[in-house]
DNA sequence: AATGAATGAGTCTTCATTCAT
DNA sequence: GATGAATGAAGACTCATTCAT
């Protein structure tokens, strides 16, 4: 039960963390501000992690696991298009019920890598690649099928997917968060697929 | 010549501001720092900017009025797709050429928004909204003419596009500027207007 | 013990800050001089004052509300002359018990006004006022009564009575408070109603 | 006529010095705000005054001057009692006449030692002794040819008089020189010889 | 183990003074 | 001799981190 009481006080820490750096952004939390949000002291805080960038990375880490684990089945989906379509809409159902972090995430480089921030987070840390890496994989195993046109290289396209993927949580974000996010899967999915252009 | 050397010297403070902002971060660079880098005292700096953050807006504006006037010209095009087919061209151009400063840049919010910025810049410093406005004006142009599906709205269209565009140079300044970059228009281009799938 | 400890050090900042300022003058004294005079750190300090004004108010506030707590008394006196003689006496025992502080109170304007100090505090913070009213309430009491005469208004009478009483405090601050201060109340008075002159 | 040019800027810089020192108070004026004041360029002031103290200086030795010579004449009064009536007198003309400047001379012990200017300032420099022995030789001379009581002792006296001298000087100062002054010679001298009371 | 006050290095900013033009 | 920009020491204030209770 000691074990127990501990992932309580961790947990709560990193759910304040998350709602500060969501909040005032990633410099401008405090400790004392993360702290009082958790309701505890800065030396609790400081007795379940080692120090300020601690707690960013293990925020991140978290939230990493997280959409990993709810990926996982997704990448079980044979078709490699089909794939791509459940993973954009995962990622933005992951969004959609985790936005107060995503305001965090985006700036940690989560969803687009932030330059700031990379010195204090470690490369693995990064979700961005992990994304790039899967739609990668998807349109290599598409290109190989036949299903979408060999014209460009796969990590290229990979790269301007996610850019696709990633612009309206951006746009979202930048809003302020003021409404509800409405992602729309099939705007993505359409566009990437048949493009713009009158047939 | 007094008027030459204080324009110079603004220059020079503006550029080491670039170059540590590129280099250390937004919120991480000191005024002391780019001081130094500039090779003036801290004095001096406070003698041509009021303070710290009129240093970021001086810098912000002085590159949005320069991509402003770039793209001016490319504006005037008639043609709606041709048009869009110049913005990114010109941008990517525009990174190439000023590339360290993008890297600022894309913190303060001029490539891809940041939230954390937003507060310490005001709303109508945004390369972004130009953007978006740019990409959207040509797309709605594009609709009336019948060169694009009417399928979906031409401001989420814009958003997605300007995302297809920003991807690549995000992913080079997240590399951390080490290749000198390479951005593809036409591919960006050609997967816009006609996706990715075989015919 | 949190609470009487909170109070002592609290206490400590605000006797190193009075003798300070004392030492070397209102505006000279740095926060990091009081800090070091009273034991503590520089943000200790700002653990118990927000700024480097709260001090000083604080500190003027807390001498203000000993000189008043300890007049409270005096004012009850039902003879204006003997209230006035008491109401000297009691100020020059107030003097003399905390010289120290008077120093610094002096030039924020508690025995007279400083106009330099003003800007930085409160109208409301000035025993000068304070002690002019009760002079001049005296001083029409006695008129009333017939005990002075009625040549001159009592609120110049106040104000000429106030400088005779401030007088040898301000030469013993001036003198450096080198000596222990001898102040004659019976001085004042004798002077203040008879007169210098040969009967 | 070099030297005349020399002198001019002189007592421009000084006439400035005195303006911002009873505007803006005695520590928070600049040189550079003196100089601008002066319509002179900084240089220019250290080229007349090797550093921001030797200008106060210059400028309470200046007043200390004119007061000194206005005076003279005064000191020459045979009767003792009429010389401190004239000493009084000639005290206030001379506020009236350099009014603004008192702000200044006030926080700087003109009128009365301010204990945080003395450190920056000459024991030498001040009006206040000088007053003072003026006011106690005459009542020593008052003293010996039984004009006044023999009571008490002249230095005390003298210190006593000035205050009830400086008292409305002060009041006036502090009440932000709003209105013209008005000093009451009378009421003073009027006190001081005869008292308050009711014969 | 929780607490929260103490710590002090680090940051921005001011301004007296210097000095090249 | 006037100018005014450059200098940098000094001061107020912040906040991550430590540690006695």
């Amino acid at each position: 039960m000691r074990k127990h009481a501990r992932a309580a006080y961790r947990e709560a820490i990193l759910e304040a963390a998350a709602s500060v750096f969501g909040r005032v952004g990633f410099r401008n939390a405090t400790m004392a501000e993360i702290a009082a949000t958790a309701g505890v002291s800065v030396g609790t805080v400081y007795n379940y992690f080692a120090n300020r960038s601690v707690v960013v990375r293990s925020l991140i880490d978290r939230e990493h696991e997280r959409f990993r684990s709810q990926m996982v089945e997704v990448e079980r989906t044979a078709h490699p298009l089909e794939r791509i379509r459940r993973l954009i809409d995962s990622s933005y159902r992951f969004v959609e019920e985790r936005g107060a972090l995503l305001a965090m995430a985006a700036q940690a480089g989560l969803v687009q890598p932030c330059v700031e921030c990379r010195e204090s987070l470690g490369e693995e840390l990064n979700l961005h690649q992990y994304m790039l890496s899967l739609y990668q994989s998807a349109l290599e195993e598409a290109a190989t099928r036949g299903l979408i046109r060999p014209t460009h290289p796969p990590d290229q396209l990979a790269v301007v997917l996610n850019g696709m993927v990633s612009a309206p949580v951006q746009e979202w974000l930048y809003a302020g968060r003021a409404q509800a996010p409405m992602f729309n899967t099939e705007l993505i999915v359409d566009l990437f697929m048949k493009g713009a252009c009158q047939a």
